[in-house]
DNA sequence: TGTACATCAGTGAACGCGCGTTCACTGATGTAC
DNA sequence: TGTACATCAGTGAACGCGCGTTCACTGATGTAC
């Protein structure tokens, strides 16, 4: 479920054969798969280049063209992707936890934990300049769910009855930049995020720290 | 006071003239003003091109490097630049305001402002690679006086005891991860800043919320 | 069963471009004698 | 007062590079008759 093992077999330049017929997408996943290791090691989408996924693959440079329009739209596939394991992963997450304080909890830490593994795609998918030319409304997605999230702690009575929305923005908010400020300055001695979560629940979202090691 | 009006006259490409002996220096500051309007615009410092810093200036392409090594060495001053200006512009709001607890809005408030002219260079200073190869160690500036800035609140006792080092790591996050959010997704339909950074306050400092218009 | 044709899954060469950077140079202005 | 020289503030041409993208093509595999 590791978006950088996608690549079925030889990494890079490993020069791979042709598919059977009918197998022509399994190219597209690979290329999506190549792209997703070179944009977490580039950190930045503009410097992913075409010719650099092809060689990745082992592919001529003209066979990305079969799949994918150009640059932009490679970029956002492999996003689409990056994003949904993320989404399935944090949605996992909360389902093995016990009470909706815990869900919450464990939603927001499983991001943080699988964003440190992936700091590079997490810039490109949230710093990028292609959120300026693309609309990426996949990524409501996860604001609405740990919306969600908020709600059921509310309801559960373990946070103060509040508006879910603003107290779920004001969450993410906090968290997307602790995670942000230790992405983009990762040599700098930041204290444990975990900490700084639990407080950010504490504070922001109003639940009693239970200290659960849910 | 502003960054992107540093230019004497001339935008783009009107071809300056040479200065006047012993006014070399002059050059240096006039390529740092052209980097920081293209830097601002792009919003990424990969895609700062030598030579369209040269071109906006109106001088010869290698006349950038009489004043530096390479790109890294030029964005690099850029960013001192804006930074700098930046910290003057919040250390002069914060003498505005009348108590600590003003000062620190005041300061949070002014940061926020600054970065909504300039998303662009935000996004540089805190976002870009070049975090990754240089040190930008002038960048602490800003979060001491915030630390300090939080400390005055508690000294006053206008916050409740606690470590201010840790309390204003937790503004500067969250206040960073709201400002970030807006700046990398302009369309989204988002609610005042100032809204969110007064609930930031009064949550995570823990301050009165007094609607001081400060 | 044979064979012409269609389709699939790609490839190789080439295009024009802007870029970072280096090099030897230019022309105005000041200074020593 | 003249003049040789040094310094300053730049310039123009050129290098080699990797890139996005287009184009006409290739060779294996299936399918209609």
């Amino acid at each position: 479920m590791d978006t950088t093992s996608s690549a079925p077999a030889g990494h890079h330049g490993a020069r791979r054969g042709r598919n059977p017929r009918g197998q022509g997408e399994q190219l597209r996943e690979d290329i999506v798969g190549a792209a997703l290791r070179l944009l977490d090691e580039l950190a930045d989408d503009q410097a992913l280049s075409m010719r650099a996924v092809a060689r990745e693959v082992g592919i001529a440079a003209t066979s990305v063209y079969i799949h994918f329009a150009d640059r932009d739209a490679l970029v956002l596939a492999a996003l689409e992707r990056f994003h949904r394991e993320l989404v399935e992963a944090v949605d996992q997450a909360e389902t093995d936890a016990a009470d909706p304080a815990g869900k919450l909890r464990a939603r927001v830490l499983l991001l943080g934990r699988w964003v440190q593994r992936h700091p590079g795609l997490y810039k490109v998918l949230h710093e990028s300049t292609l959120n300026r030319r693309a609309a990426m409304s996949f990524k409501q997605e996860l604001a609405e769910r740990t919306t969600a999230a908020v709600q059921g702690c509310i309801d559960a009575g373990l946070a103060p009855a509040d508006d879910a929305a603003v107290v779920s923005l004001d969450l993410r908010a906090a968290v997307h930049g602790a995670v942000s400020m230790r992405v983009n300055q990762p040599d700098l001695p930041w204290p444990p995020l975990e900490e700084q979560v639990d407080r950010f629940l504490a504070k922001l979202v109003g639940l009693v720290p239970t200290s659960g090691t849910t």
